[in-house]
RNA sequence: GUGGGUGUAGCUCAGUUGGUUAGAGUGCCGGGUUGUGGCCCCGGAGGCCGAGGGUUCAAAUCCCUUCACUCACCCCA
């Protein structure tokens, strides 16, 4: 019989790995509070219409990567592949824009996308999503990238790499979008097969893409500086500007475009060198036609999703802070002591000491070797001889100094001692 | 969806031109005299050599199929 494996791109995070996770969404949940943002959560399954209309018929990921499935020959439900149409939803249906028109949300947990796994990609992965609702004033673009920097770096990288751009909005963008078309048109036969596809499709992603051949002819295209609008324009420079109060490194990349096509104004990415193909480790961008399309008022938003395996895969490989070592191990020797271990190994946990103890019998010497292998700070050593002498025996298992410590009062005894270090 | 690479012990990998009971390191369990971890030494357990078929006296090794993993294209976080 073959045992039955994960799904193909859905991954296990073992013990091993999440410590990192805690320290991450640890990490998450303090610098968002500290911006004023506050958590949501919300379901993994969605009616697919929100995504079709969210996030564009005409993207890969609505046309061939969504989990989707008739329920029961009623309706169609899709695994979510991103956040943030969940997450404007769930802000229409509880009409938080009536209570407050500033909504400042975050959200994590796993999307879904049936896509071919590969490094840094996978097809149940994890975002850490972010939205800031109601505002369209250019600082907060600016605020948002200084956020998410700050916490990139407050997880322990040393300098992320912020690059930014303008797509332009709802009325500029279309008069730019024929402009590259009619640029393009003629040159069809000098383009990849993929660019010609894109002319039909999506033909700002021509921009970027790799084929040199493409990227020759696309620099003598029309840039979208030219035919944005005063309004877009204006608000490109404030951004800049806000962003520099702050003096936040970054770069403006004006290839870069979005694979959804819900984005507006700003569009923002954190990329690295270190995960191969798939560079991205933040996504972010400004929304302002998203809330109206899913059929709420006309409210601007702006917001960015983090890659969470893409990010863990950054962090130093093992250090202590991610670790929940023990700083206990009792060492009891023979049925007496065992009787005498057992309670005080969890009356100190109760309190706080994370405590271990051997239940098979084992030599003291092999009780030695699991302490040193879980890496507890302190051994107590507890037999039938130090029970009748009243005095333990107490390790400290960095330095091997040991010293006896009276039975009475031990509890006390011990939780100093582990304080003190 | 399209290419390339790889599947041998829990993990990382050897395994010659096909040739007896398939190896190492690491991890695990035990031991190196009475009750003390790390280093060292010794022993033990643990493999349908990814799965299925074929060639052959003989297959981990050659051929076919399939599955899985992986990297890249694509796409994106």
């Amino acid at each position: 019989m073959q045992p039955i494996t994960a799904v193909r791109g859905f991954k296990d995070i073992l013990p091993e790995e999440t410590g990192k996770w805690q320290f991450v969404e640890s990490k998450a949940h303090e610098v968002f509070t500290a911006f004023g943002f506050r958590e949501i959560r919300i379901p993994i399954l969605e009616k697919t219409d929100l995504f079709t209309r969210g996030i564009g018929e005409s993207t890969d990921i609505v046309e061939k990567e969504m989990y989707t499935f008739l329920d029961r020959g009623e309706e169609y439900l899709t695994l979510r592949p991103e956040a943030t149409a969940s997450v404007i939803r769930a802000y229409l249906e509880h009409s938080l824009h009536a209570a407050d028109p500033v909504a400042k949300l975050y959200t994590i947990g796993p999307m879904f996308r049936r896509e071919r796994p590969q490094k840094g990609r996978f097809r149940q992965f994890h975002q850490i999503d972010v939205e800031l609702l109601g505002l369209e004033d250019p600082r907060t673009d600016a605020e948002v990238m200084l956020m998410l920097v700050h916490f990139l770096k407050s997880v322990g990288l040393s300098e992320p790499s912020l690059e930014m751009n303008t797509l332009g909005c709802l009325s500029c963008r279309p008069a730019f979008r024929e402009a590259i078309m009619n640029f393009l048109r003629g040159k069809e036969e000098r383009l990849c097969g993929d660019c010609q596809r894109r002319i039909h499709t999506n033909p700002l992603r021509v921009f970027d893409c790799k084929n040199e051949g493409c990227a020759e002819i696309i620099r003598e295209a029309p840039q979208l500086l030219q035919y944005i609008c005063k309004d877009c324009h204006d608000h490109f420079e404030q951004v800049q500007s806000a962003l520099n109060t702050f003096n936040l490194p970054f770069r403006i990349n004006t290839r870069m475009v979005r694979g959804l096509d819900y984005y507006t104004k700003t569009a923002f990415e954190v990329t690295t060198e270190f995960l191969g193909a798939q560079n991205a480790i933040v996504g972010g961008g400004r929304y302002d036609g998203l809330i109206k399309e899913l059929g709420g008022p006309d409210i601007p938003g702006i917001g960015f999703a983090v890659g969470f395996e893409r990010l863990i895969a950054m962090l130093p490989a093992d250090p202590a802070s991610f670790r929940h070592d023990p700083q206990l191990f009792i060492a009891a020797l023979g049925p007496e002591a065992q009787k005498y271990a057992f309670p005080l190994c969890n009356r100190l946990r109760m309190k706080g000491i994370l405590t271990e103890m051997d239940y098979l019998g084992k030599s003291l010497k092999s009780q030695m070797k699991r302490a040193d292998k879980l890496h507890c700070r302190y051994a107590l050593i507890l037999g039938d001889r130090e029970l009748s002498t009243g005095k333990l025996e107490l390790r400290d298992m960095g330095t091997g100094a040991q010293e006896p410590i009276q039975l009475d009062g031990i509890e006390e005894t011990i939780i100093d001692y582990i304080k003190a270090r």
